[in-house]
DNA sequence: CTGAAAGCGCTTACAG
DNA sequence: CTGAAAGCGCTTACAG
């Protein structure tokens, strides 16, 4: 009923714990013939080290603690895929916690994780988020943190990140090569860093084409829960008030796929009227009518980079060695399909 | 640099480590004046207790574990969600691990579940998995375990369900008030028992309305990544092996967007050429055109739930009680949209 | 009201 | 090759 201690195991066999121990992991000095005997022994009874003791011991885990705004979120859930399938490989467990995008939720499990003496940290933190003590904190103790995705410039962590600005200027780019000449923004929410980047992505493509930028074209979307729903009523309100656009740039494909819907439903056409590039290639984009151009945003990868220098930082500290924050940027790619035109071929 | 200790507390304020710990924790028999102290430089100098001592001491990581198959998931993500939720507020901290389907993983991570010691195990199983006794030992070792969705019937534990059958049955029902005639089911894959019981839902309502059942009317979808594929891929065959469908229950919603984007494509008016009845109430179903006719199965709270009920197991453990296994049915809606016709009005 | 004692289950450095 | 000793940091029953 209760589980197989090593003290059973060497009072059975009539030997020491310590020699217990040593035999279960092989170490050199201890006689095969004990090794034998004890590892059937433990194999019989199901033996399986208490972890609570050896964490004690080794003041190591082995988990790791993961915050992200959102789970039910395309994205989120591949990056989060990512770093289990990495941390799995390594022997790593990953605790799972959710902001909600909110400042102090995402500081009360900072503290949690901290409470449970997990490893290190992975974050992506929420758009509330302005003041970093609570991270800057972690990293004072030594203990790794890396940022992917929504990042803080100023804390000096490593990050994973994608070049949003570029992504998002390529976007505009293709825009503009495709025929578009008066672009408008969906834009996220004012202060993560991702949504500045893309939004000053776009603005620096317009003027570096010699077109203007005019702020009435951006229009901000929250790009919460309600994404969907407000990609059709910022879409109906364009229409509305800016008859002229003839192409959008749109921060996340959620928002764009319901633009998309509202434009269809005024039978606008799509990319003759208006031409639309998203931003992240959720699957949907592909099975949509006209299929969606996008920016391909790899979360499984991210993922899996995040955790793979997280780890480097674990083992960094393990051996007492000072960690040298990393950026570690993605490729991202322009994903053409049927929501903007073909390049006419020019003379 | 280092965590503080009760030794570092009890030596600096000259009291003993025993007394600094039944300080902190209020016990009635410290004076208030050594609480004061100890609390005060306690909150000077950060102090919180390991986790991993109290682990040991206790025997109780106030961590919980959940596998289910897949992250990336509509549904899924909703349950984690509701789990993490509920979890957060009763003080446990979630551990998430991913099957991918399969029972040899599903087995290993019980193991590794088991080998963190956390303190119980919330779980979703593979399609693969079709011998339990990973699943029995975890009961056996008196550590409480809870299925939900994806379940199995002969293990002895609690389990949070919807009724499959019934909700297909009444999916059917729909189709057929609503004047179908000849109704074809996209079914999951044979193992899972909600995917059989989905199918045997569908058959029933067929035969007590009068109306034939057809095995040659029934596809087998996956429904993993390549749900909305295998709705495609399913509608044309249909459309090509059985002329004369006017009606399809799907299996789940993902599949259900894929077959209407292929009928659309074809030009098969939806709802009138063929209706369509789904599965899950994806957010998706609402937004696309036709919007999706669906049941509504409630993740969020299917994850609240699982939680719940593994918290009440959770006690009566340490209470030392018997646990008496419960099967906890939510309901489910029928939503009614643009994908099936109104029920005309009989006389 | 306070503290000495025992112990949770393990690991590691050291003695023999 | 084996084991006695010390200790990780805490908690709890008990003595005073």
């Amino acid at each position: 009923m209760t589980p197989t201690t090593l003290r059973q195991i060497a009072e059975t066999l009539g030997i020491s714990i310590p020699t217990v121990s040593k035999a279960l992991k092989d170490y050199p000095d201890v006689s095969k013939k004990t090794k034998a005997m004890v590892k059937e022994l433990a194999k019989t009874l199901n033996y399986k080290p208490n972890s609570f003791a050896v964490n004690l011991r080794t003041k190591e885990s082995k988990t790791i603690g993961i915050i992200i705004p959102e789970i039910v979120h395309h994205f989120f859930s591949n990056v989060i895929k990512g770093i289990i399938s990495q941390a799995e490989k390594k022997g790593y467990l990953v605790i799972i916690l959710q902001s909600n995008e909110s400042y102090e939720l995402e500081k009360k499990q900072i503290n949690l994780l901290i409470d449970k003496r997990v490893d290190g940290i992975l974050i992506s933190i929420a758009n509330e988020t302005a003041d970093f003590k609570h991270l800057t904190d972690v990293i004072d103790q030594n203990k790794p943190l890396v940022m992917f995705d929504k990042i803080a410039k100023i804390v000096k962590c490593s990050k994973i990140i994608i070049d949003d600005r570029k992504a998002a200027y390529i976007a505009t780019q293709h825009l503009i090569d495709t025929g578009c000449k008066r672009i408008a923004h969906f834009r996220g929410p004012l202060l993560p860093q991702n949504s500045i980047d893309r939004f000053l992505g776009y603005k620096k493509a317009l003027i570096d084409n010699g077109l203007s930028y005019d702020p009435s074209l951006v229009y901000i979307c929250q790009c919460g829960d309600k994404s969907f729903e407000e990609g059709k009523i910022n879409a109906a309100r364009l229409l509305k008030e800016h008859k002229d656009v003839d192409g959008i740039f749109i921060n996340t494909d959620m928002v764009a796929i319901g633009a998309i819907t509202e434009f269809r439903k005024r039978k606008v056409k799509i990319p003759e009227d208006i031409s639309i590039v998203g931003f992240s290639n959720w699957f949907m984009s592909s099975a949509i009518t006209p299929s969606l151009t996008t920016i391909d945003q790899p979360g499984f990868k991210i993922g899996k980079r995040a955790f793979k220098q997280l780890y480097k930082e674990l083992k960094a500290v393990k051996k007492e060695k000072i960690i040298i924050p990393k950026i570690i940027e993605l490729k991202t790619n322009l994903i053409k399909r049927e929501s903007t035109k073909t390049i006419s071929l020019k003379t």
